[in-house]
DNA sequence: CATGAATGAGTTTTCATTCAT
DNA sequence: AATGAATGAAAACTCATTCAT
């Protein structure tokens, strides 16, 4: 207890040039792996190799952190999204493979892909967040699935459908095996194939179950 | 410890009869309202009308609290669903609208629905519930669609699809508006008509997109 | 739920001629094992085959219970010894054997031999209680002791000693034997022989150390 | 007695270097005072003019807290025991008269000689460390205690006695003084007189009570 | 008298947040 | 700016005691 006091020297060491972005994927993977509540702040701090004080210099809160983690993961994914929309030439056939292919396949192993299974599991501690990302994300989603399905019908590719539910469905079906992956997945015997899915879905949404 | 004898406590009322399913009722409304982690136990309590005692009565923790919501909110209805699935007598097109109508809207407006989101938000706090959950109530459920639609290929109605993945299409559509319906549906816009989803949803899965 | 409405029937069944004394020989057990604090009023009723209110049909408090088993066990012993004393008739190193032997004795292996344990472990919770035990029964057994050694100083027998403080080490050596019976004597790899203990406390404050 | 209650500082600020042998100081205090399921983390926080979450940050429960209480009391006093029974130059009667002496006058106005008190009274709560402070202390002690003895015999000062059994009535008689010193000596008329009670003891060891 | 379901005050422990260094 | 020791509010769970039956 006694026998190092030359060891008192020892003193903090200091970190530079913090990115506050370590802190906000340290802090997407914790919130996946155990929610938000079950997340303490000094695990957020040793996951991004940063001290406890540090995360408060850039987020006031733990709630701001939080929303923090659902903007920096979900915002630019919306955004690739419509612009591959607003830039491509081909049938809307081919632009809905190409989204889903290459959102669905490129976040499933990222983080990233859990953001909207946070939302839905923790929203509720933070009064304006859902709705701010409902409106920030799931309409924009939404819009941008009725601008493929519009376009489709436009061009005779389409049945004239219900547009706005039949995004909804096509939506839900992909959403929820994003949030299954990472609330569920582990305990199925048969780990979805993301690949697989995405054709099975084009396929049965392109020409249905009937003969 | 010390006890307070110069002072006596007032008069407790007293509470004949406790039913623990009103526990539960009360339980599962707060657990969808606020999340598992932030649901006192004497929230509960003062919900069902009931002191916080009472519930360790029935219920020895917060978890067995919380596992004994889901069986009550689920179980009956995938038994419901079995149940149908193997009494039907009509095509495989009709049974399946009809257990998305009779399913989808007889829980549309009961909390029962919000069991699922429930379990995918806050599963990670109870290592076995989600296990359990998946085998018992997310297999059965895929089992049941996995029936169907074998019925309908059989009978020469459908296409010879890829049917396990078909079934985690159609489940994930369904699904997914069960839980936004307790996340998030109240920043909605145009909220969610159930009737209206499964209608194209079934038009849809049978028709497809295209012409 | 509402299968077995016959079996309301099912009425409490009633024990007659509840005896107080077995409610206190289950606590006093209970509460060497255990401790008063850990000890619940529960646990002694179910030990003493009766029902928890029923224990309060003759103890009004857990604390009039602690103090009814410590009246019970030890105002009958320090009786024997008194009476031993005032009518024994042979010499005081004899009365002295005899009192060890049969106290220590006949005591060592009844929950009785505990209660001074228990009064020295839990009388903190009880303002008057550790007073009263040391004036009801602490200050007598001195009496008793001091009485003895003085009958052998009368007689001859005996050096002239500081007689209040050599009652205070032979009663020290043997409560301590007690005490220990209680706490720690399961971990002595040679537990204590009480006879081989008496006799050896007799020789060594007969005769000394010194040849 | 104790008089710490001048120390109530309300603390706003913060406290630098929290010494954790301030706690067990305190915690030592409050356990005698009112035993170990009696004393609150909260009062032992106060009384060291600590927070209640400090003392979490060196002991991580109140059982750890206790047994830091214990280790800290006794081992060091044991120690000195044995050191200075093996560096004793003079004869069997004069070591044990210094040990008596030194030990028992030493320890009587500090805590330390509450700590055989606390473990009689409340090491039921905790299984390992009753077996644990017997095997580290209580035999080392007794260890102690016939060394003394066997040096006399050996030297020819001493009678050929049962060499075990003396060295328990002597501890015995000693023990049980610091253990009432911790529970009843406040109802005492006429409270212990150290040096007096050490002195009669000797004397009744080495001469024994007959003329 | 006897029962045991119901009550709710009380305690340990955790962790977001602060601030002296 | 960066650190991490210190703070204290908050919540699950226990159990002495009551009282409808």
């Amino acid at each position: 207890m006694s026998s190092h006091l030359s060891a008192q020297v020892a003193r903090r060491s200091r970190r530079r040039d913090i990115d506050p972005a370590e802190v906000i994927a340290a802090a997407l993977e914790l919130f996946l792996q155990r929610g938000f509540a079950a997340t303490r702040m000094e695990d957020v701090a040793r996951a991004a190799g940063v001290s406890k004080g540090a995360i408060y210099l850039y987020f006031p809160t733990k709630e701001a952190l939080f929303r923090a983690v659902v903007q920096a993961g979900v915002v630019p994914r919306i955004e690739e999204a419509e612009a591959e929309v607003a830039n491509f030439a081909g049938s809307a056939r081919e632009l809905l493979s190409s989204l889903m292919h290459g959102l669905l396949l490129e976040f499933w192993d990222t983080p990233s892909s859990g953001i909207h299974k946070l939302v839905i599991a923790d929203a509720h501690h933070f009064p304006g967040l859902a709705a701010e990302y409902f409106h920030d994300i799931s309409l924009r989603a939404r819009d941008v699935m009725v601008a493929i399905i519009r376009r489709g019908i436009a061009s005779g590719e389409f049945r004239d459908v219900d547009v706005e539910y039949v995004a909804r469905v096509i939506l839900g079906a992909l959403d929820q095996q994003a949030v299954l992956r990472h609330s569920m997945q582990a305990h199925d015997p048969e780990p979805l194939q993301p690949e697989r899915f995405v054709d099975v879905t084009l396929d049965l949404i392109m020409n249905g179950l009937l003969k």
